[in-house]
DNA sequence: CGGCATCCTTCTGGATACTG
DNA sequence: CAGTATCCAGAAGGATGCCG
């Protein structure tokens, strides 16, 4: 199953919410990061995106810089994710409705 | 962020899967997907069921029969996900391409 | 058939401190 | 700054057996 395939690439809490970071500002730097996803740890988050590396989703540049500097951004490939990401969040602000509602 | 309201109500490995079998079989016993769904234990599923029918993503209808029989179906709210799911699995089948490839 | 109860193991993930 | 290392609690999840 193609679904069991991709969920392989996105457990964990994080994966998600980090693609959608990087889907809106193209280059992030670790601690930038680790701000905009709401209480993700250091450790997980590198942790999460060494993953994310070896699936090829995103791109890791070290800046040679004083102290460094660590850029990621998607890859051609994870940017292919970002309809998955658009259409999840869509039912997300559905959902929010629904459970507000009652 | 939106994201996040929608994986509150996807997180565990088997949730999408599930709502991947119910999408194609519109209805569906509990054993049946006990089947469908490669390796989920017995009390995995009835957990992820429960918690699915909790957020109104799915219906359980018990049938009156000796012994009972139990259907499973997405609600027409769980079915808004089909679109989510669709993409979320043709980007499984790229993936499985470009993990081949190497 | 469709579960629930129990036991047990593994994985997840937070807090804190430390390194180059 | 961008991580690693360690420790630890709790959740996830498998195996098996029981029940209406």
């Amino acid at each position: 199953m193609a679904v069991h395939d991709a969920m392989d690439v996105l457990t964990g809490k994080w994966k998600i919410s980090i693609i959608a970071v990087l889907c809106y500002h193209n280059k992030r730097r670790f601690s930038d990061i680790l701000k905009d996803v709401n209480g993700i740890s250091n450790k997980m988050l590198s942790k999460e995106l060494k993953e994310m590396e070896q699936n090829k989703l995103i791109k890791r540049t070290v800046l040679d810089t004083q102290p460094v500097t660590v850029h990621y951004e998607l890859t051609e490939y994870g940017q292919k994710l970002q309809s998955v990401i658009k259409n999840l969040s869509d039912w997300g602000i559905e959902h929010r409705k629904e459970i507000m509602g009652k």
